[in-house]
DNA sequence: TATTTGACCAAGA
DNA sequence: ATCTTGGCCAAAT
């Protein structure tokens, strides 16, 4: 299985109402490869299968969604409003919303 | 095979 | 608080 796939596989994993970052998710993966996790989710072959929507910045920003207009960012935004999420200042809460993979 | 780039992250100024 | 720099790993060229 590639990185990617991996990628896919672990953000599936991710409950309704909860986020990750693209740190946690790499390290979720056993690896630091947080930046090649953000090209997996722009790559996104399996579309809306795969919540890349979930995935944020450490930071508790948006990062990015098709693109890195605001646009989009304000899509991505609703979306996460949809499962549950309350945004701040386009910030998000990570010690609150942040879903731990093991355990 | 080597260099560059990227939906990033952390630290320094 | 924002801006810049360096570093990280994988994929693209």
């Amino acid at each position: 299985m590639n990185f990617k796939e991996k990628c896919y596989q672990l953000l599936k994993k991710v409950p309704k109402g909860k986020i990750v970052t693209y740190k946690s998710l790499a390290e979720a993966l056993n690896t630091g490869a947080y930046r090649a996790v953000g090209m997996a989710m722009k790559s996104n072959p399996h579309a809306p299968k795969v919540p890349c929507h979930r995935v944020i910045c450490s930071n508790g920003s948006l990062g990015g969604y098709t693109s890195n207009n605001r646009i989009n960012i304000q899509k991505k935004l609703n979306l996460l409003k949809a499962e549950g999420i309350e945004i701040k200042n386009n910030k998000i809460d990570l010690g609150k919303y942040l879903y731990k993979f093991k355990e």
